[in-house]
DNA sequence: TGTTTAAGAGACCGTTCGGTCGCATATATG
DNA sequence: CATATATGCGACCGAACGGTCTCTTAAACA
């Protein structure tokens, strides 16, 4: 790898946080220049545009939070506990990750109108990210560990829905009990709606 | 009403649009002039700073959001049914909003570092929010309409979180069935975990 | 209606913005 | 080791930023 390369990513891995934390707006070139320890040039020589460089920035943010999401999941057989497994990594959110919280949550709210090439990356990222719950939920349906009534794609966007909204606002109540709660509730729903009945005990209502 | 307090209003209102779409990094003073058709001196006769300006354009969107969502809402008698009164509300947003979408999701995420003020507001605005749901389960405990064991507070932050991530995904997705999806999925589990079991036939689970 | 005060215009301010470019130097290659 | 190329620096650019202030005009009030 060239000196370049080497300067690029590590640009990258430098802006990201900034990006994440103060959005695209809210941060500048100088504030760039600080994150780097790189002048202008040094950074222009690698990216046609400060839009070039947040876009670069947001793929590597999602990326640790994807991994930071699936990480051990693939260790767990049944696969509604794979889809817990994923939910808890969520809400411990253990790994890694870049700060300012969910990227994609972050970038979908402030490039929503305007900047296109930035919607384009949230919007990409938020279709992975569905696919890849939905192909899980697909699986345990196919070894029947999953209700066959269960629609992949609803119930992808129900975790996702809930997860990204219980994160918003523990951002602005600094309240973790809610990401706590929305687990909980998540992994409720699992188990009572999602999960194979035993065929011999069909769960009923405690109420 | 002075020609001045006149005068403020409007700048509020027209302001507002441009920051819930815009937020708040990413509206400029011209933008503000061209809404408002005022010059820079005109509008600062109203308002020390961009800043107060945005706190109040604010309060006016929410204020907004919240009289449409609680339309209607106390024509229904029970409960449980004024909850899902709101929660229609919220999914069919058919009272006149500010434009831009929910101005508690757009001002949380990006004024949740930095911003003091809006931070304030969001914060503010997150918390009558939920009290608003919470008052409407206590009553309904009262009543016994609503289950003696429901945490008004989880319930209040359950459905303000499963909506506002809803909303998130909708907003990137172009796609509006995710709304709907979580408005069918809170219905149900209101029916089946929050509304009193009639006592001659407790509810058991289809599956 | 005459007078005082409130309101708005718009030129102006310093600063910072994203972005460019020529030059010096470090790196890679024969 | 010589040379060619890749890399980074930093002065520089015009535009736009948020904000101020004076001056004219419009509104409010007696």
């Amino acid at each position: 790898m060239t000196k370049g390369e080497r300067t690029k990513q590590e640009i990258v891995r430098n802006a990201a946080p900034i990006f994440n934390t103060k959005g695209y707006e809210g941060t500048s070139l100088s504030d760039l220049m600080t994150a780097t320890g790189l002048q202008k040039g040094g950074i222009y020589r690698h990216f046609a545009s400060k839009e070039e460089l947040a876009a670069e920035a947001f793929d590597y943010a999602w990326g640790k939070a994807v991994s930071g999401r699936l990480d051990g999941v693939s260790d767990v057989s049944n696969s509604v506990d794979r889809i817990k497994k994923m939910i808890a990594n969520f809400v411990e959110r253990r790994s890694g990750l870049v700060e300012g919280g969910c990227p994609l949550l972050n970038t979908a709210i402030e490039a929503d109108d305007g900047n296109a090439l930035l919607r384009g990356r949230a919007r990409k990222a938020l279709r992975t990210w569905s696919e890849r719950i939905s192909a899980l939920v697909k699986e345990g349906k196919a070894k029947q560990e999953i209700d066959a009534r269960t629609d992949p794609q609803k119930l992808s966007q129900l975790i996702i829905g809930s997860l990204e909204g219980a994160l918003m606002i523990s951002r602005i109540d600094a309240n973790d009990g809610v990401l706590a709660d929305a687990r909980t509730f998540l992994n409720e729903y699992l188990e009572e709606k999602v999960r194979t009945a035993k065929r011999y005990s069909p769960r009923k209502r405690v109420s």
